[in-house]
DNA sequence: CCCATTAGTATCATTTTGGGTGCTACCCTA
DNA sequence: TAGGGTAGCACCCAAAATGATACTAATGGG
């Protein structure tokens, strides 16, 4: 490995937020990634079925879509409730895990907004 | 196109966050990937010169803290600046904008650290 | 003289992510 | 009876992100 790690003596206090567990690196596993980020700001407003969240997802596959609700669901984020109904009905909320992102999810998007403004 | 979008008639209204310019998207655009967010958050802390981030960035490659610090100053969230010494000397530090997203890469951080928490 | 340090670049290879297509079952409507 | 809407799954492929490795130049220390 060339790319040993070596002490820095004028530098070693200053580790004040190492990496092994640095929770900007966590949240941004869970939130990470194309669709997940936005998937959970819609579900924040209200619960939505699969074919309302595609809509709003714009250019979504369904495969993907379905892929990211269920690493949602998995990660405890989202709930998914089936309803035996012809044709299919599946509806997908927020779980209290997931409602305590809103705070954050909001500043995401005040600040993505304000930078897409700036560049213009 | 099997997936044409089809106008929803009970949901038309709904549409308060169009996908076109969701603001959380844009957001993790920017800050998104493996090391991004993490970089920004330890130059919220203070300047750090190129050696001094890669050893707190447990992990990293030089090709790929090189090639997101480019990003991150083309996108003028990060400040560049080149000593002429030997040994070469880069400080890199936050713009004005990039300060401006110390406080949801906060939020980002304390909710990670919960996460990570909670799942033990 | 030899080696370490610094901040890179260039060239691969690999892994992760995202996407296209086709299939299903059931019901309703035209 | 044909077609549309629903929420998927399976399979294969393309593209993007990430990573490993080797190389550079200038200088100071031993």
């Amino acid at each position: 490995m060339t790319e040993a790690v070596k002490k820095d003596s004028n530098d070693v206090l200053e580790q004040q937020t190492p990496n092994y567990i640095c929770g900007v690196a966590v949240s941004l596993e869970i939130i990470g990634g194309k669709w997940k980020g936005v998937i959970l700001w819609h579900l924040c407003h209200k619960t939505l079925r699969f074919s309302q969240l595609r809509r709003r997802l714009q250019g979504v596959t369904q495969k993907m879509l379905t892929q990211q609700l269920r690493e949602l669901e998995r990660d405890q984020l989202v709930n998914r409730k089936v309803y035996a109904e012809v044709p299919p009905r599946v509806e997908y909320s927020l779980t209290d895990l997931g409602r305590t992102l809103e705070p954050t999810l909001r500043q995401l998007c005040d600040w993505g907004k304000d930078f897409h403004d700036q560049h213009r």
